[in-house]
DNA sequence: GCCGTTTTCGGCCCGACTGTTTTCAGTCG
């Protein structure tokens, strides 16, 4: 029974939301969530360490009850509690609460006094103005819940999420004989931030099997469409999953007609037409004979081009590129030689300095930037100017410990309203390097938002602007920011932003890396790493990077810290 | 519901901001 822990994790969300508004002790309510975090963030599988007798109260925010309610889902595939309390309160309204603005108190409040439940009810609310009548709403409330709405139209997974689902599936569907290749195709192999369904291409001579053994598989809650060659089934996550099965002899061309991008596609079928020749799934073909389409190599290859990383197949000049021959040497995730955005206990971090260190020291890293919290959003508990000192001094005493490694003194600093920053400038002085950042006023205008950042780039302190467009995904839209302009005014002061590679932010996106490559500003990727573990998510940060053309000489933390040090000095 | 205990119950990161009120509830991080 492949449970995920994303399946555990959407079961205790769904619990807390809807206790929520069934006005439940908060406590009670933060527990589910906090378990449900850490289930959908822990790198093992959850029902492989309870398969291995693991005691699962080991986990933090998991005690005796949760745990047995775990192993209820891992059993049952649901929850009876949940079950129960869809009967006292209807499963919509948690719905609700996915939009900006709204909680738990203001969706029970709109199901009480105009009896809405479901987002199209609330739309046709407030679009007559009955929203702004509720007592505690008015009507910049209702403006905003309509935006949201608007800004809610598509529902895509993160690239991480879809990776929970994938790896099972795909371990599953190979298990079958009859399958002689498969490959997860579409944004997902691009490396998309967001992945809207699941492309899968099989090479089989047994279609049919095939979609018998797909259909078979226990996370599939719909079966939308079943044939030998195409099937379209709906996991119990949502997420849609198309399995194509071709040929061994068709294999490389199915995988780049579903790996996309369309605009890529169509803009190498448009190479073939000029030359009379057709490109479809099967391969390439002159008239009715196949030329080409058992490897993507071949296809490329008939081109004149070597094969184009999946990352890069968004039209975005990369066929030009590939044919004379400029295609970059993407970056891999063995180019980095450190991270530059961590948090230890000192502020919202899990980890000590030491277990910081020694996990960075584990992946092989030269240096790993320390950067707590400044004291601005209190919940972070981050560090004030006597607090930061002391750390550096602790950093200073460790870092003479080390061999060939060495912590790097930093701070995430809150850049404020009016830009700047939260640290007075005498402590800032003293650090390796500075990250500083957005926390709070994401709704300023892009005039003002713009200058803040630009203000912040003034302090002769700062030398990276951390996840610069505070976006996290399918959450909160990104700041509206000029980001051509702050691109140059970083490039001007020898400054660098960040892409954050916490899977939830993604933060440079594909696009402004693009745009940093173009304008010959370099960047770092990050973690923003609160726990050791989480110094893996560097990978997410180097498939955005690769989608954004970039190299390892693009990004600063590929370099020594000699040759990074020279780099954060702006003189 | 978890956690850590003065081992059996009390505390649980808690302050800022927004929009609504006219002193505060709701939301967010």
């Amino acid at each position: 029974m492949p449970v995920t822990n994303a399946d555990i994790a959407r079961i205790f969300y769904e619990i807390a939301d809807l206790l929520d508004i069934k006005d439940a002790n908060q406590y009670r309510v933060r527990a589910y969530r906090n378990a449900a975090t850490t289930i959908e963030r822990h790198p093992k599988s959850v029902p492989d360490m309870l398969d291995a007798g693991d005691d699962l109260t080991e986990l933090a925010g998991i005690g005796k009850d949760l745990a047995e309610k775990i192993e209820e889902i891992v059993e049952t595939g649901s929850l009876q509690q949940l079950e129960e309390l869809k009967q006292k309160v209807s499963p919509e309204l948690a719905e609700l609460m996915s939009i900006p603005g709204l909680g738990a108190r203001r969706v029970q409040q709109l199901h009480e006094e105009l009896d809405i439940s479901t987002i199209a009810e609330l739309e046709e609310a407030a679009k007559a103005n009955r929203v702004q009548q509720i007592p505690g709403f008015g009507e910049k409330t209702q403006q905003k819940i309509l935006d949201n709405i608007r800004h809610s139209g598509e529902r895509r997974t993160s690239w991480f999420a879809a990776e929970q689902v994938v790896e099972p599936l795909v371990n599953y569907l190979r298990s079958h004989d009859a399958i002689d290749e498969i490959t997860v195709a579409g944004s997902y192999r691009r490396h998309k931030d967001t992945v809207g369904d699941l492309d899968i291409v099989i090479v089989s001579e047994d279609g049919a099997s095939v979609t018998q053994h797909l259909v078979d598989y226990d996370a599939v809650n719909e079966v939308v469409a079943r044939g030998k060659t195409r099937s379209t089934v709906i996991l119990r996550s949502g997420l849609q999953v198309d399995v194509r099965v071709v040929a061994a002899n068709s294999y490389g061309a199915a995988l780049h007609y579903f790996t996309g991008s369309k605009a890529h596609n169509l803009a190498l079928r448009n190479m073939a037409l000029d030359r009379d020749l057709k490109i479809n799934e099967y391969g390439i073909w002159d008239g009715d004979e196949q030329i080409a389409g058992q490897t993507e190599d071949e296809m490329y290859s008939l081109f004149d081009m070597p094969v184009i990383p999946p990352e890069m197949r968004e039209n975005r000049g990369e066929i030009e590129a590939a044919r004379s021959g400029k295609l970059p040497k993407l970056i891999t995730i063995d180019d980095l030689r450190g991270d530059l955005h961590t948090h230890t206990v000192d502020s919202d971090g899990a980890a000590t300095l030491e277990e910081m260190a020694e996990a960075a020291q584990a992946r092989g890293y030269d240096y790993l930037a320390i950067t707590d919290h400044s004291p601005y959003i209190s919940i972070t508990q981050g560090l004030d100017a006597s607090q930061l000192a002391a750390q550096i001094d602790r950093i200073d005493e460790l870092n003479e410990g080390f061999d060939g490694f060495r912590l790097l003194k930093s701070c995430e600093v809150d850049i404020l309203e009016d830009g700047t920053l939260d640290m007075p400038d005498d402590v800032l002085k003293r650090l390796d390097l500075c990250v500083c950042a957005i926390h709070s006023h994401f709704d300023l205008s892009r005039k003002k938002q713009t200058e803040r950042i630009l203000k912040a780039l003034d302090n002769p302190n700062t030398t990276i602007i951390g996840h610069p467009t505070g976006r996290r995904i399918g959450q909160r839209k990104p700041m509206d920011i000029d980001m051509e302009r702050v691109m140059e005014a970083a490039l001007k002061c020898g400054c660098y932003l960040e892409i954050n590679a916490d899977p939830d932010r993604l933060d440079l996106n594909d696009v402004a890396i693009h745009m940093a490559k173009d304008i010959g500003l370099k960047l770092a990727i990050a973690t923003d790493a609160h726990k050791p573990s989480a110094l893996a998510y560097m990978r997410f940060g180097v498939y955005q990077a690769r989608r954004g053309w970039l190299t390892a000489d693009d990004v600063i933390n590929t370099r020594s810290w000699d040759d990074l040090k020279d780099l954060l000095d702006r003189g």
